[in-house]
RNA sequence: GGGUAGGUAGCGAAGUGGUUAAACGCAACAGACUGUAAAUCUGUCGACAUAUGUCUUCGGAGGUUCGAAUCCUCCCCUACCCA
């Protein structure tokens, strides 16, 4: 195996990264696998639980690939074990404590999405049940001797819990622990994570020193913020772009983050050589809009392929510049020749209950081919010539009667 | 084990016997506007029906009352303090 130069390795690795823990570390590290040329191992912790990728694990995942494109082991780990024991904390009691089939089907399914960035040849995937569910009740005391409880309230959300009185169980203090037990583990030289991930990596590395191994350098990244700008990107707060999105979702998404979101976007989603970083960077102030649908195109390239990206456009311009119906809009078919308004929009899924439909359409909220629905009682007649109905801003699909032959 | 404060709609948070389906904020949805699904402004935001009608909600189960989210009893859950 053949590596760039140490200096070229930092050079790229450094790039976005928040933090670094440390630098000389990671340069005594890269020269030495230079000199023996062993590759690092570069562990990054993947949560099967909620196995919806969205672009803030691609900052993460994106350093991971760059890791295996100078040549060194990525190692996915999916934490299945903790998943099965579930969360019970706070609010989240209504989260399901999964089933060893659920978390390896899940795992499976983050490890397909990772594969948009990483290098699936390259990547090492493994569950970390197979150590972590072979520990003894005595290991894990043992373990837990090893951090103390006030080190573990320095955790900021610990502190802010415990300061706010709200709950906190023992099993969220063996989480870091557990994670850090992966560390001491698969011996990888180097943890990856978001920044909030910080006090976690950290455990990982007091772990490998107490079990006398040497310990990883930590590199935390940035936290993508979300499309709304203010707080991080995350599936629950709504304001997530999913790998799985379809492409048209994808790159409206983009083109509705602010306008200031533009460079973060651009240098935190792009691969740091890509053809048109330099682009859009130096014209996102200038030119915001084109920057921006620029961008948008080649996020949605990357995840699916250039020619979706211009189809997407195509359909973003036509549903939302010249406000007219896509293409390919879904089709509802039913028995009756005709069928009050209402209950289209709720079969549709237009309408989430009858109010909701009627309060739409009293809202001016609904098409009917050409004509903006005003009466809430209205019927529709159907044939087989499929009608077009609008419920919103972009919300189409298409009725028509049950062909009976 | 004892004490204190709590559990209200998707979330946060008012309300302590009746004009309360329940203030307010956030989220969500719609309309206007815009390069945008952003920002801003306006409206909606339990369900069913539409003529200002009906039904089900305030941790759970009972009870008091003409009437309860609001009072009583028991139970479940959370935080903190004391042991």
């Amino acid at each position: 195996m053949h590596f760039p130069s140490v200096k070229e390795q930092i050079d790229i690795i450094t790039g976005n990264t928040v933090e670094i823990i440390s630098v000389d570390e990671l340069e005594r590290k890269l020269q030495k696998s230079h000199k023996t040329s062993k590759p690092l191992r570069i562990k990054l912790g993947a949560d099967p639980s909620r196995p919806d990728l969205h672009l803030g694990h691609s900052v993460v995942l994106r350093k991971l690939r760059e890791f295996q494109d100078l040549g060194h082991e990525a190692i996915l780990i999916i934490g299945d074990f903790t998943a099965m024991i579930g969360d019970p904390s706070g609010k989240s009691k209504t989260r399901p404590q999964l089933t060893a089939e659920e978390t390896r089907l899940n795992g499976q399914s983050y490890f397909e999405q990772a594969s948009k960035i990483l290098d699936p040849e390259k990547t090492t995937i493994c569950y970390n049940s197979d150590w972590l569910g072979n520990m003894q009740f005595a290991d894990v005391i043992r373990l837990s001797s090893h951090y103390t409880v006030a080190r573990m309230l320095e955790r900021d959300d610990f502190e802010r819990r415990y300061r706010s009185q709200e709950p906190i169980s023992i099993h969220e203090f063996l989480y870091p622990l557990a994670q850090g037990m992966d560390s001491v583990h698969l011996k990888n030289d180097v943890e990856l994570g978001g920044t909030d991930q910080k006090f976690n990596l950290l455990v990982g590395r007091d772990l490998q020193r107490e079990y006398g191994i040497e310990p990883q350098v930590c590199i935390t990244m940035p936290l993508l913020v979300g499309t709304a700008g203010e707080e991080k990107m995350s599936k629950s707060l709504g304001n997530a772009i999913c790998f799985n999105d379809p492409p048209s979702d994808m790159y409206g998404k983009v083109l509705s983050i602010p306008d200031p979101l533009i460079e973060t976007y651009c240098r935190l989603l792009m691969p740091q050589d890509h053809d048109e970083r330099g682009n859009i960077l130096e014209k996102h102030e200038v030119d915001p809009r084109t920057a921006k649908r620029n961008l948008a195109r080649q996020i949605v390239a990357q995840y699916y392929s250039p020619q979706h990206a211009e189809e997407a456009e195509t359909h973003f311009d036509q549903v939302f510049i010249h406000k007219k119906a896509p293409e390919n809009i879904e089709l509802f078919e039913f028995e009756e020749p005709s069928k009050p308004l209402v209950d289209i929009l709720v079969a549709a899924g237009a309408a989430s209950s009858k109010s909701d439909a009627r309060r739409m359409i009293q809202q001016k909220a609904v098409t009917v081919g050409d004509e903006k629905i005003g009466d809430m009682n209205i019927h529709v007649e159907l044939d087989h010539y499929p009608k077009i109905i609008k419920a919103g801003k972009r919300k189409f699909f298409k009725v028509a009667a049950k062909k009976s032959f």
